[in-house]
DNA sequence: CGGTCTAACTGGTCAGACCAGTCAGGCCCA
DNA sequence: TGGGCCTGACTGGTCTGACCAGTTAGACCG
C-alpha cells in the first residue's frame, strides 16, 4: 500500500509539496473531496486515502460535514525537518525520560549548529530572550514560554543534521511539555539564571564555540530539570 | 477522520490491540480485506481506511497481490515504547546525519544500558559477535548482517530511557541500512576489528563502565563510517 | 431582526465491478 | 523425474455510484 507508485500515494506527496510551498497555508481549507479528486483526476476513494495518510501524520485535518483543514506548521518547521506525528494512542514518556533525551538531542543539536546562525537569528534568540525576562517580570507566563519556544527552535532550524531535525521534531510536543511545566514553579533566581544561561548559549554560538554551545545547553537543561526535581 | 469514534479508526484500534497482545504475531500475515472486513462486519474500504493508517504508522506492510503482514517488532520494543515511524515520503537523509545521529543515539544508549544488561544478554552478544566472525569466514554477509543487527539490537532493548528508545526505532530502517551498506566493501582487516571492537564493548558493558561503553560504541560507529568514506 | 426550515453542501460508509499482481497446481516436454 | 510454462484462483488497487449523517447558508415568516 505505501509502494512509492501508487495513486494515493503520489496525490499524497503532491498535497504536502502544496503544504511545503504555501500554496495550502495553514488554517486554508482545502477543496471538497469531490472536486479535489476531480482536480488529481482520481476516484474519491483513492483521494481520501491521500487524506488520511497526511491526516494520520498530522498534516492535515478532517471534519465531517465541514471539509478538510491545514494544519498550523510548528515554528522551526522548514522545509523537510519531519512531520512526525506520534501515534497517538500510545503513553507519554517519563518527564525524566524526556529531559535526558533532551540533553543529549539539543546538546548535540546545538553543537552542530554553532556557525551556522546568521546575526540575523543570533539577534532574534536575544530579543526573545530579552522578551522572557521582559514578559517574566510582568507574569505573562505564555509569552514567556513562547520566547524560550522561539529561543530554542532557532538553534533547531540552523542544526546541519536534518535527521536529528527530523527527531525532534518527533518529540517536539513532549519536549515543549517540560518546557512549560516548570515554570509555574520557577522561583524569580530561576528564571534569572535561566536567561543568563541562554545568553550565555548565544555567546557561545556566537563565537561558534561548538563545545561550548553543547556544554551550556546541556547545562542550561539539566537546571531546568532541576527545577522539576529531577536530575538526569 | 481521524475522530476517535470513526469506524476505520475503532477498527485500526482492534488491530492495533491484537498486535499487541500477540493475537496477530511479527511476520503473520492477516486474513485478506475482502476476509477481514467481513469479520469486523464493515465494507472493505472502511478496513482498508484503517488498514493505511496502521501501514503509515509502520505497524504493518501491505504488498499488492500477496497480502498484509504484522512488521517485525523490534527487540525491546515492550508495552508503550513509541510506534513512531517515520515519514516515508521525505527524501532519505544522508548517510553522514545518519551515521552522526547513530554515534549519538547509540552511544547514548550505551552508556544508559550498561549495568542493565543480564548475563544472559551478554552472552548472547558474545555468540551474535562470534557469528559474525564465522559468517564471514564463510561469505554469508547475510548472516553477518543479521547477528551484527542482533548485537545492536540487544544493547537498545535494555536501555533505560524509553523515548530514545522509541527514537531509535524511528530511525532503525536508516541506521541498519548504514550497518548493511559498507559490509561488501569491508576489508577483513576492518572486519577483524569491528569483531574486536564489539568485544571491547561487551566488555565495557560487563564491567558496568558506562562511560566505557559509550565510548567504545562511538568509537566503532565511527570507525565504521570510515569504512564508507566518511568522518562524522 | 431573529428564529426556523430546507436545500445544498460536506465527509463517512457501503457494495459491486474491474484491473493488475501473485502464487500454486497441473500439464507437458526433455 | 525434474523443470518450465500456463491457467485459475487468490490477492490488493482503483473506480463508480448510492446512501447516510453532519454542517451551513439562505429564504421565509412572525
Amino acid at each position: 500500500m505505501l509502494n512509492k507508485t501508487l495513486l494515493p500515494q503520489s496525490v499524497a506527496r503532491e498535497i504536502q509539496t502544496m503544504i511545503q510551498t504555501g500554496t495550502l497555508k495553514a488554517g486554508e481549507k482545502i477543496p471538497s473531496q469531490r472536486d479535489f479528486a476531480q482536480k488529481f483526476g482520481i476516484s474519491r476513494a483513492s483521494l481520501r486515502e491521500a487524506l488520511l495518510t497526511l491526516e494520520t501524520l498530522g498534516l492535515i485535518k478532517t471534519e465531517a460535514g465541514r471539509g478538510t483543514y491545514i494544519s498550523a506548521p510548528s515554528a522551526g518547521n522548514e522545509g523537510h525537518s519531519g512531520h512526525m506525528a506520534p501515534w497517538r494512542y500510545s503513553d507519554s514518556y517519563s518527564v525524566f525520560d524526556v529531559f535526558q533525551t533532551r540533553i543529549l538531542l539539543e546538546g548535540e543539536i546545538a553543537r552542530l549548529s554553532a556557525g551556522r546562525l546568521t546575526q540575523l537569528q543570533l539577534e532574534k534568540m536575544e530579543r526573545a530572550t530579552q522578551t522572557m525576562a521582559d514578559c517574566w517580570e510582568r507574569q505573562d507566563l505564555l509569552a514567556n514560554v513562547e520566547a524560550d519556544l522561539e529561543f530554542h527552535a532557532i538553534i533547531v532550524s540552523a542544526c546541519s543534521n536534518s535527521m536529528l531535525k527530523a527527531l525532534y521534531q518527533t518529540v517536539r510536543d513532549q519536549v515543549t511539555e517540560t518546557q512549560r511545566q516548570p515554570i509555574p514553579i520557577t522561583d524569580p533566581k530561576r528564571m534569572g539564571e535561566s536567561i543568563a544561561e541562554h545568553r550565555r548559549i548565544i555567546a557561545a554560538l556566537s563565537a561558534n564555540d561548538a563545545n561550548a554551545a553543547r556544554r551550556e545547553m546541556e547545562n542550561h537543561i539539566r537546571n531546568t530539570a532541576r527545577c522539576a526535581g529531577l536530575s538526569p
